[in-house]
DNA sequence: CTTTGACTTAACAATTAATTAACAACTTAA
DNA sequence: TTAAGTTGTTAATTAATTGTTAAGTCAAAG
């Protein structure tokens, strides 16, 4: 939905799908294309965050597509970035001058073209890659400005209190919470609801988050691990 | 109302149709004639940004065209622009020299075509086609300047109150606005209005932009999102 | 193998929050 | 001054959430 769009361009189905798996594991939306052509028609239509172009293609190369994906308004703030092999130095120069925001040597580790992926696109997109959200692990995301939840890149929206109790747990990994913790911090010093209340709650946020990342300890309270 | 108006002349209609559709989508306003005195006509009656003048027409042709056009006062910033088959190049000059902005070659790509015509227009109406405008997604626009937004291209207006929430909320997509959040940055800090008096403006703006963009979390407060 | 205490679960009730329509009070422009 | 549009209020309705109850599991202890 809010995420960030990355569009793959590149000749080789096998390098296309290598990269596609590592950056949709990081939850980009991914997009492919396999020549110039098709490349601009994706980026026409999917007005993508960032392009990532192999320099080298059989009918429209890089460098071409590259100009045109320019022009397109669609892609105005589109970041556009080069994957040459080591030795076509001289893509450097051209691709940069053809409008590229950067280039990329293959071969490249997967880590370091996701990190170096993620650094142009906090640049550029600061705001959408924000500061309040945090990995809590276990495939779990909190954002806690926008009261989201991310389970497996999935956006879950929760309730009010079941955010605050998820949050609370999440906060301390591995710290165990009594009953008598969960209720001050959540419902104050002066509540009078009963214990039950806390069982259904956390029931419903395992309902949503899966069996595993909310344990159980019998007789003292409850706490968050992956 | 304050959209930029574009006249197309050209004798061809197919052409005229065309042009008209692709600049239509953008958003502009447009006109057509299909020979020069027709288009000296046009001019001085819609005073156009912007003339989109073929150079070979029957009758009057467009270099002639250009040298009327320049003399009406209704014309006195319009951008004149020629559109010539590749092969006439003496065009260039002769048109340049009748007091035309710029030229376009015949074939060309509506992308492209419309983006040189964007840009013609940005560095020359620079306040109208301003940097305060931004598209905030899901087909909607929202220009800071004039309190103006557009919603597929149809331009809306909003009341005062409306403008300002929308504008705040839209700011950041994505982000949680609390009802107090809001209260403070739209009434002040020492307001005095019902809690209510949000859900009835958030209904209003419902009514206008559609169910979707702006979402609700109750207990919590408002989101914009597409 | 029953009992017990502690948690889970489903169904439902109570509560709280938001939507909506209708309208009143203000503002502005004609 | 009217008319039109904007802004804020209220009250009825609708919807979602939060909380309760009671039956059901499960594991450890007797």
């Amino acid at each position: 939905m809010n995420n960030l769009r990355i569009l793959l361009v590149d000749d080789e189905p096998d390098v296309l799908d290598f990269l596609s798996f590592n950056l949709q594991k990081e939850g980009y939306e991914v997009y492919t294309a396999s020549e110039g052509r098709e490349a601009v028609q994706m980026a026409k239509k999917v007005s993508p965050n960032l392009i990532l172009l192999d320099v080298m293609m059989p009918e429209m190369d890089g460098i071409e597509a590259c100009k045109e994906i320019r022009t397109l308004p669609e892609c105005k703030d589109t970041l556009i970035v080069f994957l040459t092999a080591r030795t076509e130095d001289y893509s450097q120069i051209a691709g940069l001058d053809a409008g590229a925001d950067d280039y990329i040597s293959k071969p490249i580790k997967p880590r370091v073209l996701v990190s170096r992926i993620k650094a142009l696109l906090r640049r550029r997109f600061q705001s959408e890659t924000d500061t309040s959200i945090f990995d809590v692990g276990g495939g779990i995301k909190i954002n806690k400005e926008n009261y989201s939840v991310k389970v497996d890149n999935k956006e879950i929206s929760l309730p009010k209190k079941e955010f605050e109790l998820l949050y609370l747990l999440a906060s301390k990994p591995g710290k165990v919470f009594t009953r008598e913790d969960i209720l001050h911090k959540i419902w104050g010093e002066d509540v009078v609801v009963g214990d039950r209340t806390i069982d259904v709650h956390i029931r419903k946020l395992r309902q949503k988050l899966g069996d595993e990342v909310i344990k159980t300890l019998k007789g003292i309270g409850y706490k968050f691990e992956f």
